[in-house]
DNA sequence: AGTTAAACCTGGTTGC
DNA sequence: TGCAACCAGGTTTAAC
């Protein structure tokens, strides 16, 4: 589910009430992704930092809290990498009940328990000692410039497409270029900016990549301004759904008239991922 | 090296 | 009503 959107809306929903929180306990469910990469119990001792988010990830810093009476041993610092994965949200409870059967982890603490909810478990929670260390360098390493980073100009946008031949939608999703789009803003931005989804990467002129990363950065920020989209899963940290799907343009509509020329929108598949587009609209 | 398929997992919807 | 098939916001890993 959570793309960038959902996943800022969630950063921004946290981020505030949980600073300065001490960790009480920490509770896991069934396996996420990938393990925990600590015991649950030695998350408790740190007091949570700003929260932050990089691509579809999200930065828990934990920082130690020293021991007043110098008995116990000093807390490592670090923190905690987490993703959503399709069907994962985040959700800060003052009072929090029993854990349902898809409530996979739990972080308590002073400032309320953040709860992740994830049917579908391709989420994860994975403890790193810090930002710039494995194992969380390593899944950050891989990603692109941020959409909204003002040091992605145009012309590196541009060069960054010129990198692939594989079809424009895909490099997307790939990430390589930009993070931040998944399934529904990939096909949202294209639709935006007039391109095919098929056009090969490296095929887009420099005025048209242009006008993608203008469309993209617009449908961010707009599903941002709405709390994101709400397929089925999804709800900020107070449990308040996303509103972005109700005017997506071409995305889950399928035989439904293009809003601009009123042609029935066209659905294939692409590297697994549906894509939804107007075959009039948008160009080759 | 770059692109594409398979894999991870659960649940809702659709169609016979 | 039952059940199989297909679909869903993502990304790593392995295979052409």
């Amino acid at each position: 589910m959570p793309e960038l959107p959902e996943v800022e809306v969630t950063r921004r929903g946290i981020d505030l009430p949980l600073r300065g929180a001490l960790v009480l306990a920490a509770r896991l469910g069934k396996p996420l992704r990938w393990p925990l990469g600590c015991a649950p119990e030695e998350l408790p001792g740190h007091s949570v930092g700003p929260v932050s988010r990089r691509g579809k990830y999200l930065w828990l810093p934990l920082l130690p809290v020293l021991a007043t009476d110098g008995a116990s041993g000093r807390q490592a610092g670090g923190g905690l990498l987490m993703h959503l994965g399709m069907s994962g949200s985040l959700a800060l409870l003052q009072q929090a009940g029993e854990p349902g059967p898809h409530d996979h982890f739990d972080l308590v603490t002073s400032q309320g328990t953040l709860r992740l909810n994830d049917p579908r478990r391709f989420g994860a929670v994975v403890w790193s000692a810090a930002l710039d260390a494995a194992p969380a360098a390593t899944l950050l390493a891989r990603l692109g410039p941020e959409p909204f980073d003002p040091e992605l100009t145009p012309a590196r946008f541009h060069a960054a497409l010129q990198r692939h031949t594989a079809p424009v939608k895909t490099v997307l999703l790939a990430g390589g270029a930009v993070v931040g789009a998944g399934n529904i803003y990939a096909c949202e931005a294209l639709f935006q900016a007039g391109i095919h989804p098929l056009l090969h990467s490296n095929r887009i002129s420099r005025p048209r990549a242009e006008r993608l990363l203008a469309a993209l950065r617009a449908t961010l920020g707009r599903a941002l301004e709405l709390g994101g989209s709400t397929l089925r899963d999804f709800s900020d940290a107070h449990g308040m759904a996303g509103s972005y799907q109700a005017q997506a343009a071409v995305y889950g509509r399928a035989g439904l008239p293009c809003p601009k020329c009123g042609v029935p929108v066209k659905r294939r598949v692409q590297a697994q991922r549906a894509t939804y587009f107007c075959s009039h609209c948008q160009k080759r």
